[in-house]
DNA sequence: TAGTTATTTAACTAATACGTTAAATGATGA
DNA sequence: TCATCATTTAACGTATTAGTTAAATAACTA
């Protein structure tokens, strides 16, 4: 789906969060992906579903079973809107109280949710 | 709360997100935050209750008025999160599927969520 | 064809999330 | 003190989420 609603929600999950780190030692099938698991496979077929529906995973066909492998599309999306708050934690701008009073005051009216694509 | 659980969940929220957004630009108050949504003052108290839970956003008293302004631990914790992926779009790793015949198969058995922490 | 394996779908439950309106709190100022 | 302004809490409705078990699908194997 590749919007950030859907991204962030999906890696809310740590269980989700462990399947795409799973994921990311090579692509594997839905067996494998939910053996260190202690929930139902049924479970994990769902967050498989969550993952896939938020473009983090891709799954096809292989015969008898349904290989996974990362997609990195939206985690590359969810990376790049954090990227623009980097400077608040960033060293060079740990003085950022300066710099907040600066800019405050000046763009009221500004579209608050410009970067949000 | 400093936890990827919490601190994804808070950003899956698009009001929650142009609420960090407008922060971006310097500390303000809760009536002057709410005033670009439609939707009431309580459902932005609690999208504010909930940024601070997850340690997005700190706020403090100012006589009749309640300032926010953002914190940046915890957007600094989800994209070190992410950048453990980053890899997979990095143009260094585009042909990322040798990459992943590779490890493949070298290390079954290992921590599955071992940087989740 | 029948049986086994891999995975998903269905039906259900319990918890959580997000919105509403109305009421409560707490500071300011006449 | 009384009224007002800024904000939160309470109570509620509805939608979504994450889990369960049981049944269905689909592919391989004997």
């Amino acid at each position: 789906m590749m919007n950030l609603d859907t991204t962030f929600a999906a890696l809310a999950d740590p269980t989700r969060r462990a399947i795409l780190s799973r994921l990311a030692l090579g692509e594997t099938t839905v067996g494998e992906l939910a053996a260190p698991f202690s929930i139902s496979l049924p479970a994990i077929s769902r967050h498989l579903r969550v993952l896939e529906h938020a473009s983090l995973i891709v799954r096809e066909k292989d015969g008898q079973h349904r290989r996974c492998r990362l997609d990195p599309r939206s985690l590359k999306g969810a990376s790049e809107w954090l990227d623009f708050y980097r400077r608040f934690w960033s060293e060079a701008f740990d003085r950022r109280d300066d710099h907040l009073k600066q800019t405050e005051g000046d763009d009221h009216g500004h579209d608050v949710d410009k970067h949000d694509g």
